[in-house]
DNA sequence: CTCAAATACTTGGATACCCAACTATTGAAG
DNA sequence: CTTCAATAGTTGGGTATCCAAGTATTTGAG
């Protein structure tokens, strides 16, 4: 899932350096889409440490918070898992996994769907709710409030990673 | 590790939704460092999926590609694992991890350091330098070469998440 | 020189994610 | 109506990643 506790930094950009060996291999028409994708993955991971650093003493993990958000923005604080795993984008059998976990510490519940009997409903107990909200104040303060960027560049940002999404299909 | 099999779109996008969510809660000036952190999980996932669908094919997965890649670039095709470890980010356990994996199916060799004796070197083997540069091949084709974003935006996006590597210590 | 601290790697345990396969329901075609 | 395809969830199997702990070796302090 995460983290890297916190290595040395490198004394070269490693994307830059990967881009240099493309060229010299004739790859040079394939370099910068390989120096986004390479960007994205270390990008990534770097956030996602930052992210879970601060939910670790919370006891979630940043796929269990995300069911958790998904949950407290909607109407009833309940949801088919089906439409959790659409709006995450992770198979159902993460679903089950991330619910299964919520469940056994009480931040969530299973109840059926009141018309459709294949359907099951992950409602947020009170404790659950708690429990996001809690957490969103550590993660706004500590990571979303400081993405590490200028303002300008975090907007940038969203914007091209907006357009990238919308093309692969996102929505 | 990876992949979606391919949902449909959703109607809206999510960053966007949730952006409002994070508004109306009195959250809005982690707003948009929350839609930057998110933007960047959906849409890593969403091209590590593209990536995945491509090596698994060739029997390989990205974390292992990525090995293979850092040793066809390194001198004499060999690195310790530690090395292996600094420049892909990832815990000495995850390259233990991989390096197995990759010796097992031939593409690897451990050979012990000349000099010290803690140190174990990966070695690429003639099959797996051949992988290594198939591999590159169908990606370069397949995914680099069509990011999915104009030429323009996707140096921005490299620029800009350079900025931010630079920031969090990455190099 | 000796011994403690640092470095290199592995192992065991945990989480997350995917895929394929399977059960249960619902829905739509005939 | 009956039947078969589509939908919802779960289970079992596999990979990746992390952390904590343990072994081996090297390095540096005194």
């Amino acid at each position: 899932m995460t983290s890297m506790s916190s290595r040395a930094p490198l004394p070269f950009d490693p994307v830059e350096e990967a881009r240099r060996h493309w060229a010299g291999h004739g790859w040079a028409d394939a370099a910068e889409g390989m120096a986004a994708v390479t960007s994205l993955m270390r990008a990534q991971a770097i956030v996602l440490a930052r992210v879970e650093a601060v939910l670790r003493p919370l006891g979630l993990t940043f796929a269990r918070y995300e069911v958790l958000m998904l949950l407290l923005f909607s109407g009833r604080g309940s949801l088919p898992l089906s439409r959790i795993g659409e709006r995450l984008q992770v198979h159902p059998a993460s679903v089950t996994n991330a619910v299964d976990r919520l469940e056994a510490t009480g931040l969530v519940e299973r109840t059926p769907h009141p018309t459709d009997r294949r359907t099951t409903l992950a409602a947020l107990t009170p404790a659950g709710r708690e429990l996001a909200t809690k957490a969103t104040e550590a993660l706004n303060a500590e990571v979303f409030a400081r993405p590490g960027l200028p303002a300008d560049d975090v907007r940038t940002l969203v914007d091209v990673l907006a357009t990238m999404r919308r093309g692969a299909g996102d929505f």
